[in-house]
DNA sequence: TTATTGTATTTTGAATGCAATTTGATACAC
DNA sequence: GTGTATCAAATTGCATTCAAAATACAATAA
């Protein structure tokens, strides 16, 4: 069984469990943005008590998705365009310096790994599989991030993500601009096989840049179909 | 009075206002790294009860300034050469927007102030008044990144550049560096007149790199006082 | 004496309780 | 009919209480 004496008994604390599950509500959707979140019935459904929910709470308004109304609760964070226009150049100066260090840092191994990732997102784009091109899309940039080297690096990345990932997966996505970052993929694992940090700095802020043009976009579909306070 | 209708009525609600208190406990030194949190201690001293405090320290776990035990309280981080080798970076990289997005940004007046602040800063080190020279050097540091207007961007920065504050504050310069480190906040000025932002950013990432490595000396020196066991 | 085990005290984690604030509803005046 | 005032219900913030775990200490055995 399992009885390496090196590991510790794991025993997450619920505090700690908690954050996990409401932060993964928010990110699935189960919490839409400008939702209240219902204490009561959060505490019913995980049989807890209100402590340890509460000290979740806080903990996620420190990260920024929940925002903490005095005396009036907890909602999910709206995400604004505004918001959206401050993240994106901190997540591609993060983005261009996980590039950097992967240059530096990466086995051979993970550039074999990279290499695969790549050629099975290709397939799909020529297949034209979304769904498919989009999870191989994440898990490439999550492999350059963990291939930096720097644990920081990626809790920081995945924080400011995270509060995206949601829009980024409702947006659509031309077929142009597809062929387009499809492109920049290209160019991104020629500068990676060629271990040019600063060139692949470079691929990935402008990918990014380019991203942020269709979040916004996305955001403002969403919002305009809450609301439809757009409408003359 | 202040009147603005603007302004809403500030009622900072006890858990952020002890969530700062804390943090500030540890940036200035009266906590120190490895020190356990005295959990009751601080309720008497601050006369609130748990509930707050503990809701407190786990923000400031989930900020890195604290570090929870499960069942065995709160301590203060220890901040490991490994830590700061992997922050600065990202520092670095914070800095570096923050310099490209200020030559975008900074208006006529942020210049002017930053001039002002870069001479009288100049002044102390002719004088050798390292104390003054800090507090400048400092506040240059966060007008650029103020200049940026990113708030994100600041916050994201400030939560790193807290928790090296006191070693950074700590480490002695010796008068070759503090003459090179000059030398670099003149370029910084240079780059800035000139709007220069790619010349910044890099001038920004070299002068981290090398207060790095006065950081890290500066944790050497403390952790080896403070256990003695590096003496053979 | 030293190591080990068992017990008491302290400390931590989570639940409950209570006071204060907000929300919603109804009645009343204009 | 609109607007305001008052009051009840619900929600929130914090304190207190209770249970579980860790630490300290003493007694016993080797």
């Amino acid at each position: 069984m399992d009885a390496s004496p090196q590991t510790p008994i794991e025993r997450p604390s619920l505090h700690d469990t908690i954050v996990n599950r409401v932060r993964a509500m928010v990110y699935d959707g189960d919490l839409k943005p400008g939702d209240k979140v219902p204490e009561r019935l959060l505490c019913e459904t995980l049989g807890i008590s209100r402590t340890p929910l509460r000290e979740a709470l806080k903990v996620l308004a420190s990260e920024g998705v929940l925002e903490l109304l005095p005396n009036r609760g907890a909602r999910v964070a709206r995400l604004t365009a505004a918001d959206v226009d401050e993240m994106f150049p901190v997540m591609g100066a993060l983005e261009a310096l996980a590039g950097e260090l992967a240059c530096a840092n990466a086995s051979e191994a993970d550039l074999a790994e990279l290499r695969a990732l790549h050629y099975q997102m290709a397939l799909h784009h020529t297949r034209g599989e979304r769904a498919e091109y989009f999870a191989l899309n994440q898990k490439i940039h999550e492999k350059i991030m963990g291939s930096a080297g720097n644990d920081l690096l990626v809790s920081m990345y995945e924080g400011l993500a995270g509060r995206i990932r949601r829009a980024r997966y409702i947006s659509s996505i031309t077929s142009e601009r597809w062929k387009q970052a499809m492109a920049e993929h290209e160019d991104m694992l020629a500068a990676l096989e060629a271990r040019n940090g600063p060139g692949l700095a470079k691929v990935l802020r402008d990918h990014l840049q380019n991203k942020c043009e269709a979040v916004k976009e996305a955001l403002r579909q969403e919002s305009g179909a809450d609301t439809g306070e757009h409408a003359a």
